[in-house]
DNA sequence: TTTTTAAATGCAAGCGCTTACATTAAAAAG
DNA sequence: CTTTTTAATGTAAGCGCTTGCATTTAAAAA
C-alpha cells in the first residue's frame, strides 16, 4: 500500500521531534513556543506539506472562521455583485465565505441553511426575511447569528441591512403617476416566494392609493427572471384591451425584456408606452432606450453586511436594523402617456 | 449556564434508548436498522432538531459529499451561469457546492483551493489550467480530483471541460479580416493571471499570420473587467495614429464598453469602426448595434461539468478531455471597413 | 425441541485536532 | 547553592461521529 496518506499533526510532531501539542501551538499562538522551535516544526510543515483538517478543528474550537451566504441564485446580477463586495470584506478579515444558492426554492433554501450549519458556520447571510417559522427556530437553538440583507423592513425585528423596496418603488410610481400616467402595468418577480418583490408590488398599489386610483387600474403579471420573460410579459400586458401606458418592472432584467417586447411589437419607447426597472445593473445605462430604474448600492450592501455580521459573530451586534439609500434614475425610458391609447385592440370612444 | 446545546448523537441516542451507533445507521443506512427502531430514533431526532456534524463526520468518512467551485470572479455572468447549471446539476445527485471566489488574484486561488481541501472537498472545479507547480503537487498529494473548465487546450494533459478559446478567437478574428479589416485594436484582459484572455489573443495573431499580416498592425491593450474599462480602452485604441478600423474585445462586457465609448467619441458602429465581443451574453444581443460576438455555451458547460468531476470523484473518469463547440454569432457590429481611415489624428497619404 | 444461521444492536476504538493540567528546564531571587 | 517563579513543552482527555467486531435476539433448519 503506497501512502500518499496527507500528513496529520502527528506527523509534523514526530518530524519535528515534538508533541503534537507542540505543532499545534505553533500553528495557532506562536508566541507560546520557543523560536527555535517553533522554526524546526514550520520546517516539518512545509516539508511534509501539512494543511490542518479543517473538519478536526471545527470539532474542538468554537469559531471557524467561516460564514455562509445561502442565494437564490448566482445569476443575477444584483446577488452576484453584492455577494462578491461581501467576499472581499470579508477576506480582509481573514473569513473564508461559502456560497450556496437554493433556486427561489424555498426548502432548498432550508435544506442550505442547515447544511451551511452543520458545516460550522459561524453566521449566515441570507437574503429577506420571508422563511418558514421551523428554520427561524432551527435558528435561534443553534444560536446562530444571522443578517438579512436586501432588504430593509421596519416592522420586522430581525436584524437586516438594506433598502425599503416598498417606498423605494413606491416613490417611482408616484413619479410615473405624476407624469400623467393611468393605466399601469407591472411585471414582477413571484411574489410567494420572493418578498422584496412583494413589497416592490405593494409599493405601487401603495402609490396609486395616495393617488386615489382604483386596484383595477393596474395590470399585474408575475414571471420568472430572464429578459425573454420580460418580453413575453411585456407582450402580454399590451396585447389586452386597454393596455398600460406604462409598464413598471420590478427589476432591470425584466424591464431590457420589456424594451426587446416593445420593439419586437414596434412600439416605441416612451413615446408609444414607458417603461421603468429597478436596481440599476449597468444594462439599465447601456439599453436603448436608458432606462429610467431605481438605483440600489449593491456593493456597498455586501460590504457593510459582512461588517455587520463580523459584528454579529464576535459578540457585537449592531443594535438596530441599517437602510441604506436608493436613488431614482431617471431616464429616457419613461415619459408622458401618449394622448391616444396604444397597442389596445380596443380603443375608446 | 442554560443548555441551548446543539444536540448531538449521543442526545438522541438516550431519548430513544439506543445506541449512538444504532442512531449512527438510522442515519446512514436505515436498512441496516429494524423499522420499529428506526422509527423511534427518527422521531427522537425530530424532536430534538438534530442535524449531524459535518466536521466529525467527515472526519470518519472518506467522503463528504461536497464538491467545491473556485472561480475568478461571480460578477462576470459568464461563471455565473455556468457555475449556476453545475450546482443544480450537482443537486440532482445529492452534492453540496461550495463556490469560493479570488479576484484573478492567483495566490487567493492557491489558498482557496487549500481552504476548499482541509474542509474536505471530494473534488475540484476550477477554472482554466494556469496556475503554480506548487498547488498543482499539492492537489495531487492529496489526491484531490480536480476539473478544469471553460477551457480546452490539446496540449495540455490535464482533464479539462471547455472550449478552445484560441480557435474561436482564431475564427473570429479570421472572419474580421475576410471583411477587409487590416487594422486591428484588440481589447483584452490580463493574459498573466488569465489563460483564457491569452488564448485569445493567440488566436487573433494566428488569424494575421495565416493572413500574412504582421504583428505590429495589431493595437492590443490589457484592461481590468468592465464596461467602463472597456470603453477607456476603446477610447485609448482610438485616439492613436492609424487607428484602427475594428476592435476586438476579449469578452462581451467589454465589448459593450466599446460600444459605449464609440458613441462618447461620436463614432458610429459598424460604419466608423467595427467591434466585436466574446461569449454571447445576453448584453450582446440587446446592445446597440448588436453585437457580433462567439457564443459559448456556459450552461451546457456547467452542467456537463458536473457530470464529469462526479464521475471523477466516484471513479470512473472520462478518458479525455471534453471539448464543446461555441459558434459565431455574425450581428450588426461587424462591417466592412470604413473607405478612409476614421478617428485618427494622422491620415495616410 | 435443539442447533444453526442471520439479522439487529451494542461496545469501543479511533478520526485529527485543541487545551487544561502536569512536568520539566531555565531564570530569578534569596 | 538552594528555593521560588516563570516559560516551554509534554500528557492525555475528549470533540461528535462511524464502523469492525462482539453480543444478543429472532427466525430457519434440523
Amino acid at each position: 500500500m503506497p501512502k500518499p496518506a496527507v500528513p496529520t499533526l502527528e506527523d509534523v510532531a514526530q518530524l519535528a521531534n515534538v508533541s503534537t501539542a507542540t505543532v499545534s501551538r505553533c500553528m495557532n499562538s506562536p508566541d507560546r513556543v520557543q523560536k527555535q522551535t517553533r522554526d524546526r516544526v514550520l520546517d516539518a510543515v512545509r516539508e511534509l506539506g501539512y494543511y490542518p483538517n479543517f473538519g478536526a478543528r471545527a470539532l474542538m474550537a468554537k469559531s471557524t472562521n467561516t460564514i455562509g451566504a445561502i442565494i437564490p441564485t448566482m445569476e443575477n446580477a444584483v446577488f452576484a455583485r453584492g455577494i462578491q463586495a461581501f467576499q472581499e470584506a470579508l477576506r480582509e478579515k481573514g473569513v473564508t465565505l461559502f456560497i450556496a444558492s437554493f433556486s427561489y426554492q424555498e426548502d432548498l433554501e432550508a435544506e442550505q441553511i442547515r447544511t451551511l450549519t452543520a458545516r460550522g458556520a459561524d453566521g449566515l447571510l441570507l437574503i429577506g426575511h420571508h422563511r418558514s417559522q421551523d428554520i427561524y427556530r432551527f435558528l435561534t437553538n443553534r444560536e446562530i447569528p444571522v443578517l438579512c440583507a436586501w432588504i430593509y423592513d421596519p416592522a420586522q425585528s430581525r436584524l437586516s441591512i438594506g433598502f425599503d423596496n416598498r417606498r423605494a418603488m413606491k416613490d417611482l410610481a408616484a413619479t410615473v403617476i405624476a407624469k400623467g400616467h393611468r393605466r399601469l402595468g407591472l411585471i414582477s418577480a413571484n411574489q410567494k416566494s420572493n418578498d422584496r418583490a412583494a413589497q416592490r408590488v405593494q409599493g405601487v398599489h401603495d402609490a396609486m392609493t395616495e393617488a386615489n386610483m382604483s386596484n383595477e387600474s393596474l395590470h399585474l403579471i408575475e414571471t420568472p427572471y430572464g429578459i425573454d420573460n420580460g418580453a413575453d410579459a411585456f407582450h402580454a400586458l399590451m396585447s389586452k384591451p386597454n393596455a398600460p401606458t406604462v409598464v413598471m418592472c420590478g427589476n432591470d432584467v425584466l424591464a431590457t425584456g420589456a424594451l426587446k417586447g416593445a420593439k419586437a411589437m414596434g412600439l416605441s419607447v416612451p413615446k408609444d408606452v414607458s417603461i421603468t426597472g429597478f436596481d440599476d445593473l449597468e444594462l439599465a445605462s447601456i439599453a436603448d432606450p436608458a432606462l429610467t430604474t431605481v438605483h440600489v448600492p449593491h456593493r456597498e450592501m455586501g460590504k457593510r453586511a459582512a461588517h455587520m455580521l463580523w459584528d454579529i459573530v464576535n459578540g457585537s451586534p449592531p443594535t438596530k436594523s441599517v437602510e441604506l439609500e436608493t436613488t431614482l434614475c431617471l431616464r429616457e425610458s419613461l415619459g408622458t402617456p401618449p394622448p391616444l391609447p396604444t397597442g389596445g385592440i380596443i380603443s375608446q370612444h
